[in-house]
DNA sequence: TTGGAATGTCAACAAGGCTGACTTAAAGTC
DNA sequence: GACTTTAAGTCAGCCTTGTTGACATTCCAA
């Protein structure tokens, strides 16, 4: 039994004739769906000279307030001096507030400020909006295969952090 | 009738309800997951002083040989300056051939060596490696939706390219 | 023959990664 | 109490890869 795919099911399972072109393929939209995926808040950081790493850190003291710069450190996989440099500018800046931590006095707590809140808003609702007409497009099916293929090319130390991050909001 | 995502279905339609945590969550996978994606050949391309620039130009040279290096900077969307720098490179270390057009000799066409070939073969594979064991963790149902999503997000411009690349491979 | 297109090149700059070295303060441990 | 470890911040310097702007060359086409 070959469906149009050219894949083939024996007994219960379907096994998976995957040629390099299907591969190829999917290499290749992930790197133009990327591409379209930040360029929305690329285009509105461009003119406030911020960039797709202030984004980032925005994104991630917005889902997960109070959270420590160490643990920044590990969701956003980058160097402390890489996102000092980014947190610095927010913090100058009055979008994100840092607090030293109450039982423990090393850590600092970040938030975002007001201003921090409506400029994540802005980025977000741009991102979003390209992500809910995608969505839309491909219909609630797809939307579920795209979430798993995403979940199961991840690092697994990354895709605990993802897990983690959205049982944290759950 | 409402399913278990919160979609409701009304006579032959299905009505998304896209709340900001769904679309949240499809952000952070797109982030964390190309992360992955590019995990395995960054590593070879740290090991022989080239980046990701590198490998693009060479996927794509590989793609569609004999493409002029007008036609690679639309499909990567960078400047001729940033292009040219790698590419200078790739020829440089004999990685990437640059022959004169014959019809229009401002054109240049451009090939993989054999030791571009094989590079690319390196990087490829890698990255072929994680894409294929996530394709058939996922299935290939999820593959569909998966690739039908990326496409939906991508600018009109790069879906043209993209199906154009398909279609010259077909 | 002249204008425009494709290409290449030089210079300068910026974002955002990286490493390494070092300080400060707090917490934990012996 | 002394010592070690940890969290955070900072300084300096480097790299890749993106950008703009200016300009030369080549050559097709009107």
């Amino acid at each position: 039994m070959a469906d149009t795919q050219g894949n083939q099911t024996v007994g219960q399972e379907t096994l998976l004739y995957l040629t390099d072109e299907q591969l190829r393929q999917g290499i290749e939209a992930m790197f133009f769906a990327y591409r379209g995926f930040t360029a929305d808040p690329d285009r509105i950081l461009a003119t406030l000279s911020y960039g797709r790493a202030h984004h980032r850190a925005l994104h991630f003291i917005h889902g997960a307030p109070g959270t420590t710069v160490n643990n920044l450190l590990s969701i956003l996989g980058v160097t402390k001096q890489s996102l000092n440099r980014v947190l610095r500018t927010l913090i100058e800046d009055g979008l994100v507030e840092s607090r030293v931590g109450r039982q423990d006095k090393r850590e600092r707590h970040l938030f975002l400020t007001e201003d921090g809140v409506a400029l994540d808003a802005r980025l977000s609702d741009a991102q979003r909006a390209r992500m809910r007409a995608a969505y839309k497009q491909a219909g609630p099916e797809a939307v579920a295969g795209f979430k798993t293929v995403l979940e199961a090319m991840m690092d697994p130390e990354m895709r605990r952090q993802y897990q983690r991050l959205r049982e944290g909001r759950g």
